[in-house]
DNA sequence: AAGACGGGGTT
DNA sequence: AACCCAGTCTT
């Protein structure tokens, strides 16, 4: 049964694209690597939509390998902020300069040798070995994970290493013959499982389109599409509270470089206490003892910034939920008298108007336009 | 094998 | 509010 499927996939496959494929991405049908790179890692994790306003306005400022390795890595992270997995800005940047020096500014063919460079993984490389070398080089992202763990049937843990080895098996063996057929191949397997073998609506259930391989998927002949692949179990994300200091002075703002491996890494963001576990219990004891007033007393922790300034004239909470962790963040919003000169290159003031040129982190720079800090455009560049 | 790492869209 | 995503890297 399988050996049927195997060899009809990728002709049905490619034909579906022709019919119900997406057409018309900036990205698509482009076969410099450097564009097909930058494409992949901007869309991992992260929406078309999105991609689509930011793709361009990276490629236009970066234009070329060359020109992205020789920028400066701060500027790289400013142009990425608000995508997140920042560390994606990082390896970008490196890895530009890994293609200038080891490679003379060319990217490999070899999907091997892709996959050695910084952030690229085995489903990246074989992206880009298939749409921009005709590589026949499989690629095993949610798309495709899903696509296979339906056709098969495949009742494993997805992130067990036996389950995976085994999709990207049958990834392999579902390759077209024709190297040609590469691009086409890859971009419609991503788009048949964005858009027809969806987790919670694949068209197969709402019986308006006809799936090609209805009669060919196992989960959809037992009647398991939707328990397919099987999920996996999160766990509750933790809650955090920290303290954060605006610390204005006259048109500047104080803002802290954040360290490459926490959150947010390399982003320009307030000068922050550390995280603790958010822990409410002493709530109990202090509402008991009828002590309220010493709850809106801050522990300040921030105390040292804050010679030269009048006190903290508000304090407020921003929660902010990220995949793993929520936090809330204590924004205390002091203006300095005088502007205190900073040795530590982590530390700086900056005046609003250059905030855009800044990556910040995305609910900061919500909270520095939300409180009219800055006039319009001065978040803008 | 499990956790870290963002943000926004969909249900 | 839970679920999901064109993954990779670290531990």
């Amino acid at each position: 049964m399988s050996k049927t499927v195997i060899d009809s996939f990728s002709k049905k496959l490619i034909a579906w694209h022709a019919q119900s494929g997406r057409s018309g991405l900036p990205w698509q049908g482009n076969r410099d690597p450097y564009a097909v790179w930058v494409s992949e890692i901007m869309l991992q994790q992260t929406q078309v939509a999105t991609v689509l306003e930011r793709y361009p306005r990276f490629m236009k400022r970066f234009p070329t390998v060359k020109k992205l390795a020789a920028a400066d890595v701060d500027d790289v992270l400013a142009e990425w902020a608000g995508l997140g997995y920042y560390s994606r800005a990082r390896n970008l940047h490196a890895c530009a300069q890994q293609i200038v020096r080891e490679f003379a500014g060319k990217f490999p063919q070899d999907p091997a040798l892709l996959e050695q460079l910084k952030g690229i993984g085995r489903s990246t490389a074989g992206a880009i070995a298939a749409f921009a070398f005709h590589e026949r080089a499989p690629i095993l992202d949610a798309n495709v994970k899903r696509i296979l763990a339906r056709l098969f049937a495949i009742e494993g843990a997805i992130q067990d290493k036996a389950v995976n080895d085994s999709l990207w098996k049958l990834a392999t063996e579902l390759l077209p013959l024709k190297p040609q057929d590469m691009p086409t191949y890859t971009q419609a397997l991503m788009d048949f499982g964005a858009t027809w073998c969806t987790s919670r609506k694949p068209v197969c259930l709402s019986g308006e389109k006809k799936c090609p391989f209805a009669k060919d998927c196992q989960a959809n002949l037992s009647d398991q599409v939707l328990a397919l692949p099987k999920k996996v179990i999160k766990s509750k994300s933790p809650e955090f509270d920290c303290h954060m200091l605006l610390l204005r002075s006259g048109n500047s703002v104080l803002l802290q470089k954040r360290p490459d491996k926490a959150i947010w890494g390399g982003l320009w963001s307030l000068p922050e206490s550390p995280w603790a576990p958010r822990d409410l219990s002493f709530l109990k004891e202090e509402l008991s003892s009828s002590n309220l007033l010493s709850l809106t007393l801050p522990e300040e922790k921030s105390v040292l910034f804050l010679r030269n300034c009048t006190p903290p004239n508000r304090g407020f909470y921003i929660k902010h939920v990220f995949t793993h962790r929520c936090l809330w963040m204590q924004i205390w919003e002091v203006n300095a008298m005088k502007t205190i000169p900073f040795t530590n290159p982590n530390l700086k003031w900056v005046p609003l108007k250059q905030l855009g040129r800044h990556g910040l982190p995305q609910p900061i720079k919500v909270l520095l336009q939300g409180l009219s800090l800055a006039r319009d455009g001065d978040l803008k560049n």
